[in-house]
DNA sequence: GATGAATGAGTCTTCATTCAT
DNA sequence: CATGAATGAAGACTCATTCAT
């Protein structure tokens, strides 16, 4: 539960953000030599590559870090970067599926419907805001980076786009949840859910971004959203 | 009024938005050799380094086009580029600071208090989101430079939040002008101007680059947009 | 006879074409650590790293073909590979050896001075232009290897003109096999045997490597070689 | 005269021997940046480059020579190199074309109608035979390149030939020259010179990388080669 | 002022070979 | 003996910036 789904094993990227270069499969070799790794010290050196380049990424962003640093981070020779990964990109791809991929989980299980049976459905939405506007704080440095990719890389933006996937499942499920007792009127769910996402997500950004210093501005950016959806919701 | 203010004579940016690096130099405000153009030709020679690297970027990004490109577009030499400006980041500043200040005086313009006394205050909203769609689709490449830029160079951002301020004005005039007999609450003025804007901001971007093909698609997102917005201020 | 003599076994080129580093080791002529396979399983991994070479350096060329691919092909490990062969180069030199040698046996066997008696002399001749245009078409990406290593590596020259000379010997076979009633003259046989064998060795390349879709061309290229042999010979 | 035709200026090769990309010339610019070289000085260092790689290609071969190397030789810095030529491949295909071409001249100049009217033809095929032996002394490290790149490159492949067709076809006229009182029968003019050309190239080539120390082995390589055209033209 | 040739540090990536397991 | 993860030197190429003409 912790464990993020998806990616489970630490190839999934690779596998599953890049079907555009389908690479036959039947020739010379499965994706020129990256290795599979099957062994624990292969296991492990992956996730220090990951680790590494995750905080370097974090720290110094996306161009600025070159393979060699990342490298040395994690305590390895360069080329054993390239057993692991096809490319510097496909590395930032890991990293940032897996980054969403925590984040992603966090949001579904913080807005598990369990947790909200019964309570005011006013207080859920505080708590969907409280916790969109939290997951923007996790890893600031790589949230920088994704924006920084994310319309110069049609594959990157997918990525992106299928780990913000369940969040928008889950801010649709919590609709539903709000009793129609409490809405006044119909809603598209889906297109509610895409607006709502992309309202609190860009408040959010820009007041931890912006305010990262101050966290009573950044409370009151996100009780002016949670007000914002509110009304929306219920009115 | 429609040359849009500020930045009016072209050095605007390089002396307002790199105070960082102080640089005393003259009193004239004249950096380490960057002609401050005074003549008529050199005025013109740096509108079309500015004009070629906005194509440029629009077409290319930022990272993807070289100097000589934006030079060969502008029909100057290199060398001569950098009479003009510090370094390339400086085009930069300039091209998004002139279309950012097209777009606010476009915003500016059609938000005028003027246009909407008398009218439905809804209507008044409707204007505003579609305003705020519309002044991304314009050269949509720029945009995509701003967020890949926007969190890796803090004197970048300061620029782009200085041109989004007037903005944000407006829509303070904007809910001003929405009689009390409309807004059933009290609002931070300041607060909700942000939250909106931010809201419809990302909407609009996400609405423009994901389904750029797909009017309808926008124009549904775009109504999503003002439903929110409306219920946020008149209810 | 099918199995072409020397070499049998497996170590030869390694024994035989590396005079130049001596290297006195043991009596048995072991290199550094290169096993020296007496155990049958041990000479059917090194038969396969073989083939898979030879497949692998026909198809792509020397440089381009890794170690790796010529591991993944044998279905071994990289590692077990250099446990059979020093270097990479040393597997070449095996896989040209061999090459050259099941060649030269064809060559040696079609031009077998037996089945000529009694024939017409220029028959003869055709003949042997025919086999020498033939053999090039025998794996002709490992003729682009050697051509490619030949001026690059004495020790491989060494090899290819070892492996050659049997074929000139056949070709002095051959000229003493024509009565000197048909040859009005005398000639140095060896240097009547080199000269013929550059000299049709060449225009089958270029036939072969030039017309490889057209064997029209090939044919008139080998008839007119034919021809030029046979007034040197015979006029 | 001395000057080889074509190629006349230095860019010859680039647009002659890569129509294959022909880039549509309309867009950004001509060739990525590759200067035309107009002013002096850089003709001038065109040819620095180009004589600086062909002593480090003749002296160290292609592959083993860096563009790092190239640079240095020629006194400049590495990017210099890559305003001149689109990469090391390109350098190579010049200065490959520039020797081919003084080869071509040469052999052209040597062959020239005039000279051999009157003469015995037999002394002309002499003649003949000397100057292709005789090219190939110069600057073998070059031949050893060209053999090494020939069967690699398709593009390469055909930049010498294009060379080579000069040679061939005036072994063509030096055919014609040959009155028929000396030749007893017809001959395909086209294929003879090419069977020629073939047969004489590869073992002066072999003469002169094999006995390269031993004039009398590469004259005695040169007669036999004589004797076989003789016989093949005369009789 | 304009030109555009020159600079060279900096990047990613490759791959033969080694060696701990 | 086999494995395959790890190594790291090496190389081609880029491009913002400078400066001699």
């Amino acid at each position: 539960m912790g464990e993020h789904s998806g990616n489970s094993g630490g190839g999934a990227v690779a596998g599953s953000a890049s079907p555009a270069r389908p690479e036959g499969q039947g020739g010379v070799g499965a994706r020129r030599g990256v290795r599979v790794p099957q062994q624990a010290r292969s296991r492990r050196t992956r996730k220090r590559i990951v680790e590494a380049a995750m905080l370097a990424f974090e720290e110094g962003g996306y161009d600025e870090t070159t393979t060699a640093v990342i490298a040395k981070r994690a305590g390895i020779a360069v080329g054993t970067l390239y057993g692991y990964f096809q490319n510097k990109r496909d590395i930032l791809l890991e990293v940032v599926d897996h980054t969403l991929g925590e984040v992603s989980d966090l949001v579904v299980e913080q807005l598990d419907p369990a947790t909200w049976r019964g309570r005011d459905p006013r207080d859920v939405v505080r708590t969907l805001i409280d916790t969109l506007f939290h997951i923007q704080t996790i890893r600031p440095g790589t949230q920088r980076v994704i924006y920084e990719r994310y319309f110069k890389d049609e594959e990157f933006r997918g990525l992106v786009e299928a780990r913000e996937e369940p969040v928008r499942e889950a801010i649709v499920r919590f609709l539903d949840s709000v009793g129609p007792e409490h809405r006044p009127r119909a809603l598209d769910r889906e297109a509610a859910a895409l607006a709502i996402y992309n309202a609190v997500q860009w408040n959010a950004t820009q007041a931890i971004m912006g305010f990262s210093d101050d966290p009573a501005a950044i409370d009151a950016a996100a009780r002016e959203a949670a007000d914002m959806i509110e009304r929306y919701v219920f009115e």
